[in-house]
DNA sequence: TCAGTTACATAACGGTGTTATAGAACAAGG
DNA sequence: CCTTGTTCTATAACACCGTTATGTAACTGA
């Protein structure tokens, strides 16, 4: 054979890790290859070999910290509400990687778009929850795919202003974020 | 003196419209300044004495998206239901110009935020609203500022997801949009 | 007519993602 | 043990970006 291969599945796990930082710390736009392989120890050739260029290698990263959400939300399983509070908590504690995968700002960067079924898979645990409420009677009856991406959509949005910093600089917004969780939860209540 | 100036405010107003064209029909990622003083018949040295840089032209970008949003706010100024229905239909004309304005995609590009005042003055056609509907008695009773961010929220979420074609492909965001308002209404009731 | 002065298009610069290439690192055969 | 062959990767080259510096075009006043 040849040379022994380096740039191996262990590299691709440093890389995306190395990336995944440098988004959260300096957001997306100040992430560049090269800072990237030199972190990682590397070249650039690196990320060309095991991801096939930098918007693959960004699409991989929003693939993780949709994996990430997931099992955040999971440990959240249980009630609504529980949902509800997981949800601002992981979003505030990786604010650009949460933009990255649900802002939309990774299509306005690169022509990629991340796996749709990873953002589907991180909202199993609050379907489950829309379809339990609704059996116990708890949730208006409607179509459970309807009624959970309205309500993701609602918290969605909430956190998606505060992260983007508008409304007022001395905003309240875990006031407002739970204010808002109540009216959700009794705007989908069933009368 | 010397030569005629023609950097004057006619070429700023066609180098705005130009940017705001390039922004809507390709997204920010692929404008490039070349091609906005090409397209506006000028050279990039026009969108620096004129505007100082990329950041600012398209800071001047998102100011004038948000003045144009206020515009259509305000013509369907009236019932939170009309805003709400006005709100979605702005959003879809100008899909890539919203992600710009409220995604955080600006934030995430270039070391610059729009003005502040841009999306609290979009905002109040909502907050009179409210106001007008609590003091009908109609809205629950808290600081409006709190309940108008919460509701805008809310509503921005629901926009985003569209946008970012989150949820199954297939989804009817129109039925989704429809109930989620109606559950707005009902989460924000007097009892 | 011709300096003098102002304004802008053009060219140069550093840095980016991407691609091409040259050489390094090993296995096998003499 | 050296040579050859093959495979892999770090490096250098390329095109393009935002930005800055510069040379020249355009007009005024004497």
């Amino acid at each position: 054979m040849a040379r022994p291969v380096v740039h191996n599945d262990s590299l691709r796990q440093d890389l995306l890790a190395v990336a995944a930082d440098l988004v959260d710390s300096n957001g997306p736009a100040r992430v560049t290859l090269r800072d990237v392989a030199a972190a990682a120890g590397t070249s650039t050739s690196a990320v060309y070999s095991l991801f096939g260029g930098k918007s693959q290698l960004l699409t991989a990263v929003v693939d993780n910290g949709f994996s990430s959400f997931r099992d955040s939300q999971l440990a959240a399983s249980g009630g609504l509400m529980e949902l509800g509070v997981a949800y601002r908590a992981w979003a505030l504690e990786h604010r650009a990687l949460y933009r990255l995968m649900f802002g939309g700002a990774l299509a306005a960067y690169v022509d990629c778009q991340p796996s749709p079924g990873a953002a589907a898979d991180a909202m199993q645990p609050l379907k489950d929850a829309v379809a339990s409420a609704q059996s116990a009677g708890i949730l208006v009856e409607a179509p459970v795919e309807l009624v959970a991406v309205a309500i993701w959509g609602q918290v969605h949005g909430l956190v998606s202003l505060e992260l983007a910093q508008m409304g007022r600089p001395d905003a309240d917004w875990a006031a407002v974020y739970s204010m808002a969780l109540d009216a959700i939860a009794r705007g989908w209540t069933a009368e």
